[in-house]
DNA sequence: CGCGGGTTTCAAAACGTTTAGCCGGCATTT
DNA sequence: AAATGCCGGCTAAACGTTTTGAAACCCGCG
């Protein structure tokens, strides 16, 4: 039973490529081939025939061959600061699910927000031979030598969240202006009239966007600028907690913070100050998340489209693969600001963080919208 | 000044390979390799020679090329449920800091929890030819096809916080057991009697195990199993949310509930009905997060060592990608049980959230402990 | 001078695909 | 009956590495 015929049960463990399938049906290799990419015109008895040793012998295909023959790996290569931040898990999922979908994979790396590190991933993506690179740069600047990189390979690149002036590429952003522009607004529509900022690091091109919009709607608003009203963070719970309380001891009466984990942290500063919130601030935070809707004053935030971002992103990058090299594109992503309790205004918007159907899995859900 | 000598500036972006290199140095492309991967003896000028004509045509290995040569991709796959839930981003980083510190990269899959993404996920990476798999396998049990593929290629597999009992390979997981225990053990301390389970699927095998831990725990502490307060939920938030629901209604003085998003959705039931913690029911839950720091009052929960979890994971795999094949081992990771509001038990832990040094980045620091 | 032994270097064969170019039939056209 | 065109299939050359023998060279020793 075991050793019937010419039956070759691959006892070593090796598995069957092309022309182990070519042989055992009796083909050439081309037609194999031709079988498994289904090419047009293949006799109905041959492709019969391969289909069947296929089977048999548990043939697949080998993609690194198929990428060494064809020169491209349908492999993007994505680099985020730290996939740990809780930013970046929604980025990332767009960005695969849009790739999957085109028959791309995805090659993570965190940078940590250093440079050498990311200068370490990109050269690695670059010799796994990536199609393509999603970007979101570390803070600080192109190094000469990551600029030299990108400019002598020839692969496409996007970045994502962030942008450089005096680097023509294309980007997938949120728009940080408006989405800071609404937050203030609202703020001083609340009645508050010494609105602080707690701003991420200002080298980072969505920091100082965000700022700007602080500005410009302060302007707008006939509030008067003021620089001690203003602290740099770095993104961090950490910095946001030292950031809240120097801060807090000018008494503010509204804060835009510019992400959530500096709000994490602002908000242990406020308890240990004994300070409330709405009572003795406003509060707009940037970036929503679904345990937010434990807390309670429920927050207003200004939610980015983090799974747009990383999906358009990744679109964006395969159409450059694709070879469509037009100008530097520049997209632009609409935030929403989800007006809750935290600046007074007790909207109780019930069942805020329940709009899922129960059926749902959350992550699709968020996914959605 | 642009077309000196025999100068081939690769003006149609090709990239440089080993041959490029061979011939500009006048060498044979052994010794380019050998310079490459620094092998032993290569003759000093020779080697500089080479290692001129690298820098000078930019030359960098093609690591698909490589791969094929050597039937090792140096990649590990992972799969995970979701990046999105909060729980992997930490696991998955542990485990590529490990790997990437052998010199593996890692390929990351979701699988949604869906069987048949899950197979999707596992037939690419054979595909891809990874050298061996993490798998954090979706509810549900091995498809016959997954058996068999896994059967049948040989290469390693490790599991990640799930363990399936007729399926004798390499786990790592955390003492969920021994976290439930310790937890429904700290409910009864702290004088709750009427304690109620919002559990995970049952048949995710850590779900099992911490179901198992709170019954010891009952049973030691001389309290009485009552079906009508264990309620099974999907570790989403809308279940968390509905088992609350549930649960509440039966009026438990003590809650345990195995993940931190259902406890999210619990909360915000226990808010909708009115009732408060810890005053009507103590609570402890599973998985801690640096934005529980907020919420009021402190949550009293069973941390899992994740990163560890992640690390540890790919060592082991690494290890049986190395060669060594003795018997299948089972990790245990231990919990910890961080004490605080929910039970009642006001050990104001002042800080708690803040232990990070001011300059340390908050990724880093979750990573180490 | 011849020869073993150790470097240093090489040419060529893998690795598993894709694909350009070719060729033998068969049917259709002149 | 010969020329044309197409279909179905094949051979062989890439793709960029590693690696296996083996060749060339140098050394000193008998």
């Amino acid at each position: 039973m075991s050793s019937s015929k010419h039956n070759k049960p691959k006892q070593t463990g090796k598995v069957a490529s092309i022309s182990d399938v070519a042989r055992e049906s009796g083909v050439s290799i081309f037609t194999v081939s031709a079988v498994v990419n289904n090419k047009s015109h293949v006799g109905k008895n041959l492709r019969e025939r391969v289909e069947n040793a296929i089977r048999k012998l548990n043939y697949r295909p080998n993609l690194i061959a198929r990428s060494l023959s064809k020169q491209k790996t349908q492999t993007i290569g994505m680099i985020v600061p730290d996939i740990v931040n809780p930013f970046f898990p929604m980025v990332v999922r767009g960005a695969e699910d849009a790739a999957r979908k085109q028959g791309y994979n995805l090659l993570l790396c965190n940078s940590d927000d250093s440079l050498p590190k990311e200068e370490a991933a990109v050269e690695l993506l670059l010799s796994k031979r990536v199609d393509g690179i999603l970007l979101t740069k570390a803070a600080g600047d192109f190094s000469p030598s990551l600029r030299q990189m990108i400019q002598e390979v020839n692969i496409p690149f996007v970045l994502v969240m962030r942008t450089y002036a005096d680097l023509t590429k294309d980007a997938v952003v949120s728009d940080d202006y408006q989405g800071a522009y609404e937050a203030v607004c609202h703020l001083a529509r609340s009645g508050r009239s010494r609105i602080g900022l707690i701003s991420g690091p200002l080298k980072i091109s969505n920091a100082k966007e965000r700022w700007r919009g602080f500005r410009a709607a302060l302007e707008e608003q006939n509030l008067p600028y003021q620089p001690e009203l203003v602290v740099e963070g770095d993104y961090r719970i950490e910095s946001g907690f030292r950031a809240g309380h120097a801060l807090l001891s000018h008494r503010p009466d509204g804060i835009y913070v510019a992400n959530h984990l500096m709000t994490i942290g602002l908000l242990q500063a406020t308890e240990e100050m004994g300070l409330r919130c709405p009572e003795d601030f406003g509060l707009v935070s940037f970036d929503d998340y679904p345990w937010l809707g434990v807390f309670r004053p429920r927050l207003t935030t200004v939610e980015l489209p983090k799974y747009q971002l990383g999906s358009e992103a990744a679109e964006l990058l395969i159409q450059r693969i694709g070879g469509d090299d037009g100008k530097p594109v520049l997209k632009k992503l609409l935030p929403e600001l989800r007006i809750r309790e935290s600046c007074g205004f007790a909207q109780f918007v019930s069942g805020d963080h329940r709009r899922l159907k129960p059926s749902e899995p959350i992550s699709d859900s968020l996914a959605k919208k």
